[in-house]
RNA sequence: GCAGGGUUAGUGAAGCGGUCAAACACGUCAGACUGUAAAUCUGAUGGCAUAUGCCUUCGUAGGUUCGAAUCCUACACCCUGCA
């Protein structure tokens, strides 16, 4: 279990659930990778006074800066933002997790006047946050460690024995498997959308987007890149969560002399144009969420939050 | 010029007379997703219908056969050895 969620609370801060209108507004603005939501994000907090909360899996993490696009030291300070480098490269975190430390910083944002912009890619966290999932118990270290060695129709004939109800679950996957033994089958349940919320996404075309991931990918090898998982890599094993994700796991065969470096490049290439596929699965069953076309502008969007602020629908 | 090896779907690569629209890998496309989510998993991938269906493919053109990607002949291109 993760020193963090030992020291936050396991319910919200809010007992009693407060009428939809009481909630801090909060804006949200999402995005596959790479399409810019960073910078319209900071340009948001800048125009309507507010702070960022930056919902993103990887930039939680310690250690991880360049390969994972954070948000750069101007723009930190520029404007504040949220749930950076709150976890050791190699230490457990989990969306419901995020979802407890993203409630904290709205309510202190939201406390002293400004305005809470959610902004990121990691559709699980925001998801977690705007629905109010009711994530099931965490499950023990060691016991997942046990169920992790078993195969699937192992993991089935266990639940079976259990007497868990297996339905509507991917049996194939045992990542779901092992997670119904945990939670002993409990199914989850999500609230309709957080009142006072807003959703904005980016949307860029294909090809662009794509061209822009390259783009961003050759400018963090300009920027060092392999010096910054090298240095990892020294520290840490390879299973530590900092190395494992995208733009850090595909270096391993090329410090071990397997891959050339173009090989690795387009490895890290591959596997972000994979990520942005599941991420626009993620996103395009959202109806909620509004559509901005890239490049945006910025009066547009300013425009749009505002009307929302002013207690309107925006259409 | 002579001898030998090769030419298979987007790519690599199996298949060497019927059970082949053709293994497998990669790529591509689509989807799922509630305490690992930059994770994990699934489906499709010649065309058209999309349930058991039909049509066009295995360098090109002929031939043998009830039947060919698989055998024969010629041609084209590629690689290797001898000239």
């Amino acid at each position: 279990m993760s020193d963090l969620s030992e020291k936050t609370p396991k319910t919200p801060q809010t007992p009693q659930t407060p009428e939809p209108s009481d909630l801090p507004k909060l804006l949200v603005v999402t995005g596959e990778t790479a399409s810019g939501k960073t910078a319209l994000g900071v340009e948001l907090a800048k125009r309507l006074d507010g702070e960022v909360i930056c919902a993103d899996s990887a930039t939680v993490r310690r250690g991880v800066d360049i390969g994972t696009a954070k948000p750069t030291a101007e723009e930190r300070q520029e404007v504040p933002h949220h749930l950076l480098d709150v976890v050791e490269p190699c230490g457990d975190f989990t969306a419901a997790v995020f979802k407890r430390l993203a409630n904290q910083a709205i309510d202190d944002i939201s406390a002293r006047g400004k305005l809470p912009i959610m902004v990121g890619g990691t559709g699980l966290y925001i998801d977690g946050v705007i629905y109010d999932f009711d994530f099931m118990p965490a499950g023990d270290r060691q016991a997942r460690e046990e169920l992790n060695r078993l195969n699937p129709s192992q993991l089935l004939d266990r639940i079976k024995r259990l007497r868990l109800d297996a339905s509507g679950v991917d049996v194939r996957n045992k990542r779901r498997l092992i997670r119904l033994i945990e939670t002993k089958g409990q199914k989850p349940t999500r609230q309709p959308l957080r009142g006072n919320t807003l959703l904005m996404g980016l949307k860029t075309p294909r090809e662009e987007i794509e061209q822009r991931m390259i783009k961003r990918l050759d400018d963090m090898l300009e920027a060092g890149l392999e010096d910054e998982v090298r240095a990892l890599a020294d520290r840490y094993d390879w299973d530590c969560e900092a190395l494992k994700g995208i733009g850090y796991a595909q270096w391993k065969d090329y410090f071990q002399g397997d891959q050339s470096l173009p090989e690795t490049r387009s490895k890290i290439i591959r596997a972000t144009f994979e990520y942005a596929k599941r991420q626009r699965t993620w996103f395009k069953r959202n109806k909620s969420i509004h559509w901005f076309h890239t490049p945006v502008n910025v009066e547009e969007v300013v425009d749009y939050a505002t009307t929302f602020l002013n207690g309107q629908v925006p259409s």
